[in-house]
DNA sequence: CTTAACGCCTGAAGGC
DNA sequence: TGCCTTCAGGCGTTAA
């Protein structure tokens, strides 16, 4: 499941493959995936442009246009952008919803099994209100105790589900939030405004250093992320309680790592560790 | 304002 | 073997 540092493997991916290349034609094999314009519209809307450049914000990416119009994608569980060379052909056809092929022959195919992810379109004088929603970004913004310890101060969900939530911390998903809250040491049950400015900046630097180790190893490939060559990422070797429920927890080596469910998601701990 | 619940989806896994 | 149920979960919407 794409988090902030996959959806970073593969924006770097992407830039380094279809910057300058010209939309040809596109072909819609499910349009549910296209929001707010229908798949005409949608066709016509890309057809002729060319990328200027790929940017992320939190979870999503936003292909910008050379004309100031862009698409905004967001992978959700499953979805993936995979990028062929005009003389590869498409091997494996199963879950492409839409395939992008530019004039040089090239082309970017969106897979999507579960059908979750997204693409919508933008005009160059829109706001575009996924990203105006999101809170900060832990690698493009620096986020600070303070910022963190306001934004708690009247919420009583456990600090798991409030570094869930994408207005406050923006990339931040199960995985990541599960692992960071292991190496701060703190219990991810403990209620978010009962949390001080310490124990945020000790938070606030593992985020960091995880997600920057996680972008260092293309990411985490657990469900069935792959970057746009159809490559996995390491990090899911690297996991220390993300889906380890009955192991040995690695720091303390005499508790075993337990399951709990946190609003309907899934959260790892070090009873030991994590007090 | 905050929080919970539901819907979107399909394939893997488990029970009988 | 085969059918049925459950689970996985990010985010938008709706309800409480």
């Amino acid at each position: 499941m794409p988090e902030l540092p996959e959806v970073e493997t593969v924006v770097n991916g992407l830039n380094k493959t279809i910057l300058n290349k010209t939309i040809k034609n596109i072909n819609i094999l499910d349009k549910r995936p296209i929001k707010k314009y229908t798949p005409q519209n949608f066709t016509s809307f890309v057809t002729g442009k060319t990328f200027k450049n790929i940017i992320r914000f939190g979870k999503y990416i936003h292909f910008k246009f050379k004309n100031g119009d862009s698409i905004v994608s967001h992978l959700r569980m499953t979805g993936k952008y995979i990028f062929l060379q005009n003389t590869k052909n498409i091997i494996n056809t199963s879950h492409v919803r839409l395939i992008f092929y530019f004039t040089d022959g090239s082309k970017l195919l969106f897979k999507d099994q579960r059908i979750f992810g997204t693409l919508t379109p933008y005009l160059a004088n829109e706001c575009i209100k996924e990203i105006e929603k999101n809170g900060l970004d832990p690698i493009l913004n620096k986020i600070t105790p303070h910022y963190l310890f306001k934004k708690a101060k009247n919420r009583t969900i456990p600090v798991k589900v409030f570094l869930l939530d994408q207005s406050v911390i923006a990339g931040l998903g199960n995985i990541y939030a599960t692992e960071a809250l292991f190496y701060a040491k703190i219990n991810p049950q403990i209620i978010a405004n009962k949390i001080n400015k310490t124990q945020w900046k000790i938070l606030i630097n593992k985020i960091v250093f995880i997600l920057n180790l996680a972008i260092s190893k293309n990411g985490t490939s657990i469900s069935d992320f792959k970057n746009i060559d159809d490559k996995s990422g390491e990090f899911q070797n690297m996991l220390m309680v993300y889906g380890k429920n009955g192991q040995i927890c690695k720091k303390c080596n005499s508790t075993s790592i337990i399951k709990i469910k946190q609003s309907g998601r899934s959260t790892f701990l070090c009873p030991h560790c994590q007090k």
